[in-house]
RNA sequence: CGGAGCGUAGCGCAGCCUGGUAGCGCGUUUGCUUCGGGAGCAAAAGGCCGAGGGUUCAAAUCCCUCCGCUCCGACCA
């Protein structure tokens, strides 16, 4: 392919709209053009790079034993009413109507559309199990769609979904497509790391997500160097080494009121009192399923929300408002405390026998001192409700763990019946018995992960790109497009490449050199062969790697040059 | 949903405070000279200054409304 045939077309300067590196580098070096927010344009350079992923996605799911299959992304409301989550997705999905008033959904994914296909197609045990998956746009109306593809309002989403016999053989099909992620993200160059997550809306009782480490990560992830343990912040549990202080030592005297005036937040209380945030018991309400609960957890640190909402069993959950909380506690909001609580209260593991503590009074700038946890109040449950913190131990091995960013590159759920339940999809077993199928989905983000390629791939000048998904493996570069000799040589080098089926460009455009070093850089092939009069005379063609820097150029006789192309592939 | 900032040529920006014929750099086109890491000179094309309304003799500039984009936040007591 010739360079001036391409449509590409590189920028020199970051676009204004852009934050992190990767979301600059794939404006400027021509792989696709914002529409709108959240919304972009694959142009030739950026298809490539998808289409490079998807085929190893359908390679490694095809090797699994999926099977392909494309469904509608106009989906019928029913289907989304049948398993609720017509309502509870929320606005989160696009929905539409039809000339006929009739309500769809632009998919935000598939659960519910195959469970419906799959249950008129499977009757058996025979059939079973069965995996299919499909590579198609998926559509969420985000909050704030940011960082370019990675979280955009249409993406290329590779789903699949597993149906099985039992709990038990779902297991099979789970460890299959966990495997194939592994394999995927490898050939993909990508370093990503399976973390334990937590199921969410989607239902379920056991996921991983496979994050790729980058700073640019919207996903907190702790990390055990030591055992290897790595879970979403959303899941990740930690290990209570009981510890003499603060708060745990002899019995303490009894409770004494604190004046403290507008201090509000632990900060504003810590500094006026002179104790570190650890000897605070921070107390927030929340309104679970429409009813007041006390959450209590250690001063320095957060409530996670969503191992509360697991604790209580609840549908919804959400700090309570202004007025809620002056009425459950009787006090300005900033003066919650378990002392004397009327509604349920739950606290953090890590306050069970915890004493000398301090906590908001549940009147207003009134703080209490000396609490004993077991002695003064009445807490329901002890439980781990915390978003761990680096240097937490790590629930596994002991050791301490780090929080590092994570950008989320794909997902594996075993389902059970959660939608085969509602959806009915039954098969008769060999006793001739009506079972629900058990299923599994799994999912990757076929665009973002192009982009996260690029995130954890890229230096001062560009992309570096790694062979297997780069747009064209190879640049040759003829500096002297005007002289017929040159340009034979670079016209040859690109059949006989072609002919070896390595996906080559060459830059016939009639710029001076240093422009199309530049751009080469840009755009990040992984190996550029220089074909000009120079090298020419110096004995041949020059190959280099985008990886290396130009001290490792090496100079090729011309009728070496293929092999050495492919060694430098390799 | 709340807050802040920004919408001016394909891209990046200045001009706005203090109204008076729309500018710079990159890119594009043409010519000449250059030619191994984003060349130089000369000429040229390209704008409803986000949209609508208002004030004014006169609005990119002042006022109002709307739309779009970007970032931050959404109550951690």
């Amino acid at each position: 392919m010739k360079w001036t045939k391409t449509l590409i077309q590189t920028l020199r300067e970051d676009p204004g709209d852009a934050e992190i590196d990767s979301h600059k580098l794939m404006v400027r070096a021509g792989l696709m053009k914002k529409v709108a927010g959240g919304l972009y344009t694959y142009l030739p350079l950026g298809m490539r790079a998808l289409n490079k992923v998807q085929r190893i996605v359908r390679e490694e799911m095809d090797k699994a034993g999926a099977l392909e299959v494309v469904m509608p992304i106009l989906q019928p409301a029913e289907l989304w009413k049948t398993s609720g989550r017509w309502d509870s997705m929320g606005p989160g999905m696009f929905r539409l109507k039809d000339r006929a008033s009739h309500d769809y959904a632009l998919s935000p994914t598939a659960e519910e559309m195959v469970t419906d296909v799959i249950k008129g197609v499977i009757s058996s045990y025979r059939q079973l199990p069965v995996t299919v998956y499909q590579i198609q746009w998926k559509f969420r109306d985000e909050i704030r769609p940011r960082f370019g593809l990675m979280r955009s309002k249409e993406f290329l989403m590779k789903d699949a979904y597993s149906f099985d016999t039992s709990l038990e053989a779902a297991d099979a099909s789970y460890m299959a497509m966990f495997n194939a992620y592994k394999r995927v993200f490898a050939r993909c160059g990508l370093a990503a790391y399976p973390v334990e997550a937590d199921t969410g809306d989607i239902g379920g009782k056991f996921s991983h997500e496979f994050h790729v480490l980058a700073d640019a990560g919207e996903d907190g992830i702790a990390v055990c160097e030591a055992c290897k343990y790595a879970a979403n912040l959303e899941k990740a549990e930690r290990k209570i080494v009981p510890s003499p202080a603060p708060g745990h030592g002899a019995d303490t005297p009894a409770v004494e009121e604190v004046a403290t005036p507008n201090a509000k937040t632990i900060e504003e209380i810590s500094s006026f009192m002179g104790a570190p945030a650890s000897a605070f018991v921070k107390t927030l309400v929340y309104m679970a399923d429409g009813k007041p609960v006390l959450c209590c957890v250690p001063g320095d640190y957060d409530v996670n929300e969503i191992k509360l909402k697991h604790l209580l069993n609840v549908k919804t959950l959400e700090l309570a408002p202004q007025a809620i909380v002056e009425d459950v506690t009787g006090a300005a909001v900033g003066f919650a405390g378990p002392v004397g609580a009327k509604v349920r209260v739950v606290a953090d593991q890590a306050l069970k026998g915890a004493k000398g503590m301090i906590c908001g009074g549940n009147k207003t700038d009134v703080h209490l001192e000396n609490v004993d946890l077991e002695r003064d109040c009445m807490i329901e449950t002890y439980a781990d409700l915390v978003i761990v913190k680096d240097g937490d131990i790590c629930p596994k091995c002991g050791q301490r763990m780090v929080i590092k960013r994570g950008i989320e590159v794909g997902h594996v759920f075993k389902l059970g019946t959660k939608y085969t339940d509602a959806f009915k999809a039954v098969f008769k077993n060999d006793k001739l018995e009506e079972k629900v199928m058990v299923m599994g989905c799994y999912g990757i983000g076929v665009s973002r992960t192009v982009q996260a390629v690029i995130e954890q791939s890229h230096d001062a000048n560009g992309i570096v790109w790694p062979a297997s998904v780069a747009p064209y493996q190879v640049v040759v570069e003829n500096l002297d497009p005007d002289k017929a000799e040159v340009t034979k040589i670079a016209d040859d080098l690109e059949s006989a490449l072609e002919a070896a089926g390595i996906d080559v460009l060459v830059d016939d455009r009639a710029e001076r050199p240093g422009v199309k070093f530049k751009d080469a850089d840009l755009i990040g092939f992984p190996v550029r062969v220089v074909v000009g009069s120079k090298g020419l005379a110096n004995g041949g063609v020059e190959v280099k790697r985008r990886c290396d820097d130009k001290s490792a150029t090496k100079i090729v006789p011309v009728d070496g040059a293929v092999e050495a192309i492919k060694a430098a592939l390799a």
